[in-house]
DNA sequence: AGTCTCGGAACT
DNA sequence: AGTTCCGAGACT
């Protein structure tokens, strides 16, 4: 990220998850990480094969090598050397006593890349000692370690090449404190096989004697720790050297063995449990400090290391794609092998298309598969460009430095509604008519209205599925159970709107084709059509907004409230108030669930204890930002209703609104449509944000909510699921709070893996539900264990599907399983 | 990736 | 009270 810019010029949007690192000034450009492609250009190395007795003629530097870095003295970006190349340490080989700390100079060790927790054969290049404070720098990998101290030290003297200056005075200080002395040295060593990683500074922790003695399986023991040889990402290959524990050592036969470890990778709680190792006579005992120094002309002391090919197994005659060029599979000519960056899959220079006639100098090289076009890529330090859209924004023009985009109509999503896909039809279960929600953005989390904004919800070759009544057009008619509405487009949305003026026509496509859907008739987008069957259109659920008070008495006094679900009857064009051809429907009710405003809708809401909802926190939040005052305001109601509110004592507040609510509700009922505009004092029956907290036993006690309804058939399905009796006993036991079965229910099946319900339960022996295909995720990354209590299925658990408990779940959630 | 949208708070 | 402008999400 550059000065001056947002993670939203990223793209990156609220809940997503990304990684920052912080860019130092002092890291040296050409510094690259072991094992860490980023921004290195890689020429592939010679097969592990033609490596392996290389340490015999070190000066034989091959001709190829030569030949690139001549034309690039850049490193990094030249050829990873072959192995025999690295002269230093024959010519060496000579152990030299620094004075300070464990290790000689030459000396062989490991040392720990604390980036990816493995050991790599090093060698001592130099000891310095080292501040108390660079040692606890944390563990910084070896790229980061140069920079946090030039970070950490910026400001004071005591950079490394400083500390170096001031060795005398340290040194015999050091020495006189011999536990001391461990600690206050600083390792500089070079990997065996990354010399391009040049000298590199280890703190003590990361360095010890080279690994020298091979253990056999009976030398080892449960609880030993051990080094062995892992590869994290495919388990079943050659991979790197780290210490492990281990936890089973299991004798099938004399030739067939098991051994199970966990994989500790330094940090504290760093640990991969349960790993199986492949490579049984290749593990080493860990040397302690103080075992005899090695030096080079001791021996190799090298360790079959990295990913060995499975495919042609190292052969160095075979034809392989998948370690050698993927066009020919030919093993010649590995200098001119490019490496893409991105599938580490490599190519000759002259087998590419078109071909390439010598190594590129780009630190970068991708293959043409995974090419991205460089125009669309930001390099780090350049400015980012502006997308088409980011240009047509007003912000983009106008310097402007206001503040918007902070409202409740600009957040994101903090839940997502599963227990119904985005495309379902008719009401989400567990939501009765009359549920209220403050903000659009709860009605799209509780999935009973999913965009934000927009007022229809459907897609154009199927139908509709919700719409918002919100009071958008003044020559809409709304008399309950029966409405008008009008389709959407026809405005000038530049300028990054979201309303504006009608300014032309509306079509019968996008929303206004999928609510014409709908209707029981073939879709005609000349004139419209009218049902045959009305009740026979597809199911449209109605959200009415507070906004539509303006047109509508129905309309709820604050928030968002779902009124149930209405067919489409008709839908024909017409010229609007707005002077422009507007596609209007006509709405009518078919919900056995009564109205909110009637007399049994009310009677229900109340026994059910609805209430606006609001965002977690969100009262909270408007209390603590301005004061009682400005909290009665965000309820809403005229100025006289407020100053009756608060001339009220609290202690008498619940009982008189429910008298409230009883006088008003015939007159809700009654009143005839122009009389609407009447009425602005009527009492609020969603008045929650001040009392809410005293309200709560009140509504406790008169809650007398209808009970969930078993069928017989869910009845009979749940005596089946004899391996779930105690959750259905325990869910069952909600039966009498309605809804709250279902959110119950909903509760108690979920898989623990995908936090949703289950889908295709699996009821494990320990009686837990999850996704079968989640238990198969788990058993691929080889965890044989129940993923709720860890309870060890084994292996071979034969996992079988829970018909039962599907069959419960798709009728008390219909539709749920059509979003897997 | 581009287009569309009966929200909602900051600003005037 | 009216105007201006934003991110997010859904569809295409």
């Amino acid at each position: 990220m550059e000065d001056g810019q947002t993670l939203f010029d990223y793209n990156v949007g609220l809940n997503d998850i990304v990684q920052l690192l912080i860019r130092s000034q002092s890291d040296p450009p050409e510094s690259p990480a072991l094992n860490n492609g980023e921004g290195v250009a890689c020429v592939i190395a010679p097969p592990p094969t033609t490596s392996v007795p290389a340490s015999a003629t070190p000066t034989t530097t091959t001709v190829s090598l030569t030949t690139v870095s001549n034309s690039n003295g850049n490193e990094s970006k030249s050829l990873i050397p072959e192995s025999d190349s690295e002269p230093s340490t024959s010519s060496r080989t000579f152990l030299l006593d620094p004075g300070i700390g464990h290790f000689r100079v030459n000396e062989l060790v490991d040392c720990r890349d604390v980036s990816i927790g493995a050991w790599f054969e090093g060698i001592i290049a130099k000891v310095t000692p080292a501040s108390k404070g660079q040692n606890r720098v944390g563990r910084p990998s070896k790229r980061t370690n140069g920079k946090l101290e030039s970070e950490a030290n910026a400001d004071s003297t005591s950079a490394p090449e400083k500390g170096l200056n001031s060795d005398n005075s340290q040194s015999t200080t050091s020495k006189t404190d011999s536990a001391n002395s461990r600690q206050d040295v600083l390792y500089h060593i070079k990997y065996e096989d990354y010399p391009e990683n040049g000298v590199v500074p280890m703190s003590p922790d990361d360095v010890r004697p080279r690994a020298r003695t091979l253990l056999s399986f009976d030398q080892l023991q449960v609880g030993d720790v051990v080094m062995v040889n892992y590869n994290l990402e495919l388990p079943e290959e050659r991979g790197f050297w780290y210490d492990a524990e281990i936890l089973t050592l299991n004798a099938v036969s004399r030739t067939n063995k098991e051994i199970h470890v966990k994989i500790l990778l330094g940090g504290p709680g760093d640990v991969i449990g349960d790993c199986k190792l492949q490579f049984l006579d290749e593990i080493y005992r860990i040397e302690k400090p103080g075992a005899p120094a090695l030096s080079s002309s001791d021996g190799p002391f090298k360790r079959k290391s990295g990913p060995e090919c499975k495919h042609c197994k190292a052969d160095p005659d075979a034809e392989c794609r998948f370690c050698s060029c993927c066009v020919c599979g030919g093993k010649q000519d590995a200098h001119m092998q490019l490496l893409c960056d991105e599938c580490n899959m490599a190519f000759h220079i002259y087998c590419l298309n078109p071909p390439l006639s010598s190594i590129p100098e780009d630190e970068d090289w991708y293959c043409p598969t995974c090419k991205n076009d460089s125009s669309e890529v930001v390099k780090a330090g350049e400015k980012l460009r502006t997308s088409k859209k980011k240009s047509k924004m007003p912000s983009a023009t106008t310097e402007s430095q206001r503040d918007w985009g902070k409202g409740m109509a600009c957040v994101g999503r903090t839940k997502e509604c599963t227990i119904v896909p985005s495309n379902h039809y008719g009401p989400v279960p567990g939501v009765p008519v009359g549920t209220t929600w403050k903000f659009r953005v709860q009605v799209s989390e509780a999935g009973v209205h999913r965009p934000h904004v927009g007022g229809i919800h459907g897609r154009s070759n199927d139908g509709s599925y919700s719409l918002v009544l919100a009071g958008g057009f003044e020559d809409e008619v709304d008399r309950g159970d029966e409405f008008t509405y009008t389709g959407s487009g026809g405005r000038d949305l530049s300028g990054n709107k979201r309303i504006g003026e009608h300014s032309f026509d509306q079509t019968l496509t996008h929303m206004n084709r999928a609510l014409a859907l709908n209707c029981d008739a073939p879709l005609n987008d000349k004139d419209g059509a009218e049902s045959r069957n009305w009740r026979a259109g597809k199911p449209v659920r109605v959200i009415r907004s507070s906004k539509g008070r303006r047109i509508s008495k129905y309309a709820p006094e604050e928030g968002n409230r779902y009124d149930g679900i209405y067919k489409v009857v008709k839908y024909w064009p017409e010229i609007g108030k707005c002077g422009f051809l507007v596609w209007r429907y006509l709405l009518r009710r078919d919900d056995l669930e009564p109205a909110p405003w009637t007399p049994e809708g009310t009677e229900r809401s109340k026994k059910l204890g609805l209430k606006v909802q609001y965002p977690p926190g969100y009262l909270e939040a408007m209390a603590n930002k301005t004061k009682r005052e400005a909290t009665v305001r965000s309820v809403g109601g005229s100025t006289h209703t407020r100053g009756r509110k608060r001339g009220r004592p609290r202690s008498t507040r619940p009982t008189k609104r429910l008298q409230e609510e009883e006088e008003e509700k015939p007159v809700l009922n009654m009143e005839e449509e122009l009389q609407s505009n009447g009425s602005p004092d009527a009492p609020e029956e969603h008045n929650t944000s001040v009392c809410e907290e005293q309200e709560e036993p009140q509504v406790k006690r008169l809650k007398e909510v209808e009970s969930f309804v078993l069928s017989e058939q869910q009845r009979n399905l749940i005596q089946e699921d004899e391996p779930n009796r105690k959750l259905w006993d325990e869910a069952l036991s909600f039966l009498t709070e309605g809804p709250n079965f279902l959110r119950k229910v909903e509760q108690m099946f979920m898989c623990v893996c995908c936090q949703e319900l289950s889908f295709q339960p699996v009821t494990t022996e320990c009686t837990h539900n999850v996704c079968k295909a989640c238990l198969q995720r788990s058993f691929r990354a080889e965890v044989y264990t129940c993923p709720a209590c860890r309870h060890d299925l084994g292996r071979d658990y034969a996992m079988s599907l829970n018909k039962t408990l599907q069959l419960l779940l798709d009728q008390f959630f219909p539709g749920y399983s059509k979003g897997r």
